[in-house]
DNA sequence: AGTTGTCAAGCTAGT
DNA sequence: ACTAGCTTGACAACT
């Protein structure tokens, strides 16, 4: 069981993530900001290794503008030593890494053009991978996309764009289960069709499923990833106290993520932490574990 | 130095 | 009709 947060670190003063606005693009300055962005990665793995956290999600704004018009600089060979430095880095110290697009990403979506700059933002995402020489337990997650009305129809317009897509996008692709549209039950049938992994989120089922218990949808979720995806990743949050159904906690709350593990203990998988302060619910997260696994 | 409107992209539900 | 929220606030123009 490896334990993480996503994006960002508020430890180091060094972020992953830095951007700039488009209309201020050049092409100095996007060598500038991924420079600066890989450079402040590589610390934030350093940092999370000292602390014994051996999962991380890696920001979408480390290449900004990757997948626009705009965006044609060779930045994969431009970096190319300093990627597999990082992941020789990431290799040696047995790091779990996941991406995260946002919400633009719609393989699903009813426009062309839509679906053409979905997956332009997913080729990207595995490109970095790639260059890092991550195998194939290095993830990019997604939603299933949107509804338009129709969710057997919205469904099989994933599948269908799912079989399009190049290998090296397949092999790194998986979709989590969403707080809204799409629960586990839809993404266990999108897996029964092309066996696309999903990736299980505890805070998203509390709001919406279809009546499965947690660990019963966790397990069906488990049995998804197969060896070459390694173990299975899940997105961990709860409820913040008195705020809106489905916002993220604050802080990690001790009670409910002890629960969670006590539940769960039948299986081994690897946690991203959806916490908003980050690190320090993350080394909470550790010391919670470790006294109720063998961790 | 501090504040605040805005940022490439889509969709949904709530007001 | 408008907007918060989404994996994550940060940028940049203003006072």
């Amino acid at each position: 069981m490896k334990i993480g947060y996503p994006c960002i670190n508020r430890s180091i003063g060094c972020t992953a993530n830095s951007t700039f606005r488009l209309k201020n693009y050049s092409e100095s300055r996007l060598i500038e900001t991924i420079a600066n962005n890989l450079t402040c990665l590589q610390k934030i793995l350093a940092f999370n290794v000292e602390n014994e956290l051996y999962f991380f999600r890696i920001s979408s704004d480390i290449i900004p503008f990757a997948s626009h018009p705009l965006g044609t600089f060779p930045w994969a060979t431009h970096f190319a030593s300093q990627l597999q430095a990082i992941g020789n880095f990431i290799r040696q110290h047995g790091i779990r890494i996941s991406m995260h697009p946002s919400q633009f990403v719609l393989l699903n979506a009813q426009r062309p053009e839509v679906v053409q700059n979905s997956i332009a933002e997913l080729a990207w995402h595995c490109q970095l991978l790639d260059a890092m020489m991550l195998d194939t337990t290095a993830k990019v997650q997604i939603h299933v996309g949107g509804m338009y009305g129709d969710k057997v129809s919205s469904i099989k317009n994933f599948i269908a764009c799912y079989q399009t897509l190049a290998d090296f996008i397949k092999q790194r692709l998986v979709i989590e289960n969403d707080d809204r549209l799409f629960t586990v039950t839809d993404c266990l049938a999108i897996y029964q069709a092309v066996g696309i992994p999903i990736i299980f989120d505890n805070l998203h089922h509390e709001c919406h499923s279809d009546g499965e218990t947690l660990l019963q949808a966790m397990h069906a979720c488990a049995k998804t990833w197969a060896q070459r995806d390694g173990l299975p990743m899940v997105d961990y949050s709860s409820q913040e106290p008195g705020a809106r159904l489905g916002k993220h906690a604050e802080a990690l709350d001790d009670a409910h993520f002890s629960a969670y593990l006590q539940q769960t203990k039948t299986l081994d998988f690897d946690i991203m932490l959806e916490i908003k302060n980050k690190e320090p619910s993350a080394l909470m997260a550790i010391a919670i574990a470790r006294r109720l696994r063998a961790f």
